[in-house]
RNA sequence: GGACGCGUAGCUCAGCGGGAGAGCACUACGUUGACAUCGUAGGGGUCGCUGGUUCGAUCCCAGCCGCGUCCA
């Protein structure tokens, strides 16, 4: 016997870990089986499992599920990024918590040593949490993004895209990060709004006839100013184009030039032009071949360009010496408060700086063209489509893409510097000597660069780096291209699309045939979570709270097209709930001899309850299936929950007592096979959302009847294939009938405050004589539901009875000693004037000859039987009405 | 400033050309032997505003108002 409740803490490692040494996590190798696969979006080895991961691997553990049961070759690969800022950042704490030497001190090797001592030690976390969820990945395949298959990849892939000259070295401005000393990617900057100034600099000409005024929020910066601009076409500067200006505290002369940048209506007009460190002014510094004077370190102090008393100070700092600098020489023009936009680094938090180096860089344009046609042309679909004008919004204006980082914890950029700076880019070290040695004449002592790729160099090849690739793999013949990439919108451009653009250059195709765009987890009021605001719900505690299936149906059920999802506890606790009512279907079922009979088929069953629970469990069935065909998450939860509650619970079981209890053992027998049959089929519909819950009722009810035609875990069961046939109108019609008669019986009841414990007959008024022998046929099932007596065919109802219309047919209650008149007066007028108002707007409708003349047939159609209908039912209960006011 | 998206029941959200829906919350009643992590019933919405298209608009189009996100 079941227990009361489903207890998940005892359930969910055990048969966790019966899944995982059965092997049944590993596609099937069955070379018939179709191939389904999906890629982790690998989480940070450094990371642990947020809300986020939970929604985003419950998704593809749902699809994952599900294919495997339907049959096909289903791979779910996991691995993790080495996330190189992140990790690099997380070690370093750790070293300068234990009171050790920090990375520099320490030296590359044995710093990188000490990562990868943390990674072997902390890097399982995250993998393991992801169990706990019932993520049913083949962990016999766990990659990480620095396996040394991978790294293989990376270097394959640089020296070739570098052969093919879409990778260049280039000295152009990088965001620069001073806290980690490293160039970052456009991507990996934050722009925050932030109050700042407008300082007003006058700049006095050379030959002293004047003086011009620029604005600036960042006042250090004009030590390293090479020209002012004005517009070509702004009058009030015409005559000083050509002339210079002598910098202030430098000295220095600098021209002012004439460029389309400076927007006349702007300030004074006039603009600073500091090349080295600004992305508008390093352009305008192209376009008239001005100095490119650097004047920071990589720590983001003034460096030696400066004049003497600069020299070492922190930017900010030299900020505000300039500034009481200006003051004192009385240059000073006006100083504004200003709210603006300041670029961070979105790890560091601190101020990048655009900040002129060597660094490598992608060709992205030249890569994405391909990707961009490879969506336009279908064979990547977004899910839900519109993120499709994300991707091309970037794809469209997309810049070089800077790859090098000054770390150490990543891929070390394969290229060699000769001694005179020629650079041998080879797979390996020896390639590259051999190189040189040809180049030079003779073995030539070479240096590596020190820089490593940006962390997204690697996870772009994710999709064929992780199969085995550049091998020649039977897995990445078999599973590449992937099937569904499930991922967040937040990392579209990060990683989407340049897993796009690096799959289709090397593979030739694209790395999957469809990409569906989890949405952003937020808490109960919508506000996006945060530890700051310590709104951050830990899903691991959730689980512990409501075991994983409760967490897995919310996620599942809360995803439809939309961009946010707010996650309330009282939600899961709903699902949970849900969880529990199956849970105890089931043990009913068992408490009542519920078992698989020999030879059973659905299709010939004969009771109409039956029939109709064998249609809606086909119903169900199409309908999840389809739904989860096309990712329609929240619909495949829906069908799931309406079908178990509201159908299963609330009337099969409900209108099964009667025959359960009763006295027909043929009919008792076929309710009982056909009960422990839609249980079957519900739980395995069931399986892919709350794959826990399922599979403990499965084992439980292994031995109920005969076995099962699968022997082994609900996990690797067929997918049920109920045809349509088996939906049976008739049947249908029969069971709507008693539940309309049932619902409406009970509403009237509630409504008039008939004693729970009053037992009247059901008088049946009007009736078809079919529906009357529904309805004789099903008196003790309605005596039980409705709490009547008897159910009584009747040719006019008895002074006081209370009728109700539904399905065409009148009944009546005889309560008449239990009731308010007045009460029912209230009642009757009320459903009257319900029917009024329904007939109406049809009546209007149907009056209006464009409407009848336009409108398709059938739905001209529908509306005359909805007319006809209630005025039925209001000429029925008018009369009622009436004959309680005669009374009256 | 540009792009995208959202305003539907108290809350969170589905629906998206022909009868306004769900969960939760709320109210009343109820231990009928699966389940109180329950059952039964009920109240509650000019579907942001203004126009347009249409026989018909919550749904399509335009404008406006309010909110959010991303990119400058």
């Amino acid at each position: 016997m079941l227990s009361k409740t489903f207890d998940p803490k005892t359930v969910e490692p055990r048969l966790y870990a019966a899944w995982e040494a059965s092997g049944a996590f590993a596609p099937a190798e069955d070379p018939a089986a179709e191939p389904f696969s999906i890629v982790i979006p690998p989480p940070n080895v450094t990371g642990s499992l947020h809300i986020g991961h939970a929604l985003n691997n419950t998704l593809q553990d749902v699809l994952v599920r599900f294919e495997r049961m339907r049959g096909k070759a289903a791979l779910w690969l996991p691995g993790t990024d080495h996330a190189g800022i992140a990790t690099q950042m997380v070690v370093e704490r750790q070293l300068a918590a234990e009171g050790n030497i920090s990375r520099r001190d320490l030296g590359r090797e044995a710093f990188v040593e000490k990562v990868w001592e943390w990674k072997a030690r902390s890097g399982g976390t995250i993998v393991n949490q992801l169990r706990r969820l019932g993520a049913s990945c083949d962990w016999s395949r766990e990659r990480f993004t620095l396996d040394e298959g991978l790294s293989a990849a990376v270097r394959k892939v640089f020296v070739g895209l570098y052969k093919e000259k879409l990778i260049y070295r280039d000295k152009r401005l990088v965001n620069w990060d001073p806290h980690f000393q490293t160039a970052i990617s456009d991507l990996e900057v934050e722009q925050r709004e932030v109050d700042g100034h407008y300082w007003h600099f006058a700049y006095p000409l050379e030959d002293g006839s004047g003086e011009i005024v620029v604005a600036t929020t960042r006042p250090e910066t004009m030590l390293g100013d090479t020209a002012v601009a004005v517009h070509p076409t702004d009058e009030r500067y015409t005559k000083l184009i050509g002339r210079a200006v002598r910098l202030p505290i430098v000295g220095r002369p600098i021209p002012i030039i004439a460029d389309e940048y400076p927007d006349p209506e702007k300030g004074s007009g006039a603009v600073k032009i500091t090349p080295a460190h600004d992305f508008n002014d390093f352009a305008v510094g192209k376009r008239h071949n001005l100095p490119m004077i650097n004047i920071l370190d990589g720590f983001a102090r003034l460096n030696d360009n400066v004049p003497a008393g600069y020299r070492g100070l922190d930017r900010f700092a030299a900020r505000q010496k300039v500034v009481d600098e200006f003051e004192r020489l009385g240059l000073l023009r006006g100083v504004e408060k200003t709210r603006h936009v300041v670029p961070h680094g979105d790890r560091s938090g601190v101020v990048v700086e655009p900040y002129l180096t060597d660094q490598w860089y992608v060709n992205a344009e030249a890569l994405a063209r391909p990707a961009i046609k490879a969506v336009e042309a279908g064979d990547t679909v977004f899910v839900p489509r519109a993120w499709e004008k994300t991707y091309f919004e970037w794809m469209r204006n997309i810049q070089p893409w800077c790859v090098s980082r000054q770390l150490w914890w990543g891929h070390r950029i394969p290229a060699w510097y000769g001694p005179d700076g020629r650079v041998f880019v080879e797979e390996s070290e020896v390639e590259a000597r051999r190189q040189a040695e040809e180049h030079y004449g003779r073995p030539t002592e070479l240096r590596q660069d020190e820089d490593v790729l940006d962390t997204w160099f690697s996870s772009a090849l994710w999709p064929f780096s992780t199969l085995g690739w550049p091998e020649q793999t039977r897995d990445l013949a078999r599973f590449y291209p992937t099937h569904t990439l499930v991922t967040g919108f937040d990392i579209i451009f990060f990683w989407v699309a340049r897993m796009m653009m690096q799959g289709l250059h090397f593979m030739g195709e694209v790395p999957f045939r469809r990409v569906f765009i989890n949405a952003l987890v937020r808490d109960a009021e919508g506000k996006k979570m945060s530890k700051a605001k310590g709104n951050v719900v830990d899903p691991l505690e959730l689980v512990d709270e409501y075991g994983a299936d409760a967490l897995r149906f919310t996620l599942t059920a809360m995803t439809s097209g939309g961009r946010d999802l707010n996650l309330s506890r009282q939600r899961i606790e709903g699902y949970r709930n849900f969880g529990t009512k199956l849970w105890n279907a089931t043990r009913f079922c068992q408490m009542n001899g519920c078992a698989r009979a020999e030879g059973f088929d659905p299709a010939a069953a004969k009771a109409p309850l039956n029939r109709w629970i064998v249609g809606e469990t086909a119903r169900t069935a199409q309908a999840v299936t389809l739904a989860l065909a096309e990712c329609e998450f929240d619909r495949a939860a829906e069908a799931l929950y309406r079908f178990i509650w509201n159908r299963f619970c609330d009337w099969y079981v409900e209108l099964a007592k009667p025959v359960l209890n009763g006295a027909d053992q043929a009919a008792k027998a076929e309710t009982q096979a056909t009960a422990a049959w839609a249980l079957d089929e519900t739980l395995k519909l069931l399986h892919p959302v709350m794959p826990f819950l399922t599979e403990e009722l499965w084992g439980q009810t292994a031995d109920l009847g005969v076995p099962r035609a699968h022997r082994g875990f609900l996990m690797t069961a067929p997918w049920p294939q109920l045809p349509d046939s088996l939906v049976d109108p008739a049947a249908d019609a029969e069971i709507g009938l008693i539940v309309e008669a049932i619902s409406e019986g009970r509403s009237v009841r509630q409504e008039l405050n008939v004693p729970p414990a009053a037992r009247p007959p059901l008088l049946v008024l009007e009736a078809t004589s079919g529906q009357r022998r529904v309805l004789e046929a099903a008196a003790p099932l309605i005596g039980q539901l409705l709490r009547v007596s008897a159910v009584r065919i009747v040719g006019a109802a008895p002074e006081g009875a209370i009728p109700y219309v539904v399905e065409g047919a009148t009944f009546a209650l005889p309560v008449a000693e239990f009731i308010d008149l007045s009460a029912e007066r209230a009642r009757l007028a009320k459903e009257v004037a319900g029917h009024s108002g329904e007939i109406e707007k049809l009546a209007k409708k149907l009056a209006n000859p464009d409407f009848v003349a336009r409108a398709p047939e059938e739905v001209v159609e529908e509306n005359r039987e909805r007319l006809a209908e209630a005025e039925a039912a209001k000429a029925k209960l008018q009369a009622a009405l009436s004959r309680l006011e005669a009374v009256a």
